[in-house]
DNA sequence: AATTGAAGTTTTGTATACAGAATCTTAGAA
DNA sequence: TTCTAAGATTCTGTATACAAAACTTCAATT
């Protein structure tokens, strides 16, 4: 019956309106569309959400403990600032994350999913060709999202994820520089190569190559932000 | 005056009723006095603590994101149950998390803080001919912190004693057991003295070995739980 | 005896109320 | 004109109220 289905998916589709918001702002952060430093008003944001204080307090909660918001006592939470120190954290430490996720691949990715990776690595070059960001981002994200996957494990999965994310903002004025995609077509094939042959070595070396470059870039990114500020 | 004084200590000491809660649930956690698959009902732990079922709602959704409870919709948290499967996921992240701090404690610890290193091995030393499992404990704690603090990665030193607190319970078994006392000697000694050499290598294996000690122990823990139920 | 179902209870999800702290504004004095 | 201080305003921190969902219990029916 259609209407069983609807109600099933209807019922999959629930989620309680702080994780709406959370998803909403964490959105908003990351894309830069709340800069850092702003202030997250309670009230302005429980009425231009259209909810109750409740959802949203709860909401900041969270987005405090990923690092996106910080609290200060007795005035409220104010979107985190991303400085050069912490960028830097966080990439030392993402950078030793997926050498190990791609260390684990070696190991445990099956043969189907070897499969996937190769096909996403083909994905990632086609969508360079489009010019599209977004969509060269997505393949990007995919292809990166198989290989965590394959670790089977799921707090290495949540981990990476969520360090990831504290980059989107650059990552995606990084992906749009097209003198860059031969370089990362070219070290995607590096790492499906290594997993195929399970050379954990040489996948560890292609990652790392891989994040220093996307730190490079990212120097560049804030570089050209900061010369354009003054 | 001492009023004064009194008021400013209070001032420091200021903590929103949300974290009083978020830390004394998650203690009750760590410690096992709240058993996994335990419900976290709202208006019970208000009544238990005191407080209103605002600052326990909040302090359950930063339990949440710590992989502490999970929440079932609609239907509320519970203390997240801890599996093989998932200690040992929480062990290969902080395996790589501990090399990965070692390794630049050997670049950046300075004199000052390699000689507080010394003495925390000393002291540790002198804790285990205590017998007093919480005095050894905080010892070793101690010890830890002073390397991954030496890091200057606050990232990192949020993960590495994120992960570190899920292993708390096991942790503290573990410890009691003098048979191991002599060989957790030894190899903090390893890695002081890696450090002291700027031996990442050495440091990176000290460290290895370390976490392996650990994971056994554990894992021993765990059968002698399995086989007490059955 | 087992199963269904309906009333009642419990618990969450959300909104709102209220007190106290911090910030802003404005009037008055130097 | 500039600085100060009191009052007003805004915002957080906490408590409480209310509705809807889920679970429990117990009786009635097959």
């Amino acid at each position: 019956m259609s209407m069983e289905n609807s109600f099933q998916v209807n019922a999959d589709e629930y989620l309680p309106l702080r994780d709406v918001v959370f998803n909403t702002l964490r959105q908003a952060i990351l894309t830069g569309e709340m800069k850092p430093g702003e202030r997250l008003m309670e009230i302005h944001l429980a009425n231009k959400l259209g909810v109750s204080r409740t959802p949203i307090r709860e909401a900041i909660r969270k987005l405090e403990l990923e690092g996106l918001v910080i609290m200060i006592p007795r005035r409220g939470a104010e979107v985190a600032q991303i400085t050069w120190k912490s960028l830097k954290d966080v990439l030392e430490v993402r950078r030793a994350l997926d050498v190990l996720a791609i260390e684990l691949a070696c190991d445990r990715m099956t043969q189907e999913e070897l499969q996937e990776l190769y096909r996403a690595c083909e994905n990632f070059a086609e969508a360079t060709k489009t010019k599209d960001a977004r969509q060269i981002a997505e393949a990007d994200v995919a292809l990166h999202d198989l290989i965590v996957a394959s670790t089977r494990n799921n707090r290495l999965i949540q981990l990476v994820n969520n360090l990831a994310e504290q980059m989107y903002r650059y990552r995606f004025e990084y992906i749009k520089d097209s003198s860059q995609h031969e370089r990362l077509i070219q070290e995607h094939n590096d790492m499906y190569q290594s997993i195929l042959r399970k050379d954990k070595e040489s996948a560890a070396r292609a990652v790392r190559k891989h994040i220093d470059n996307q730190e490079e870039a990212i120097i560049r990114q804030l570089q050209l932000e900061r010369d354009s500020r003054v």
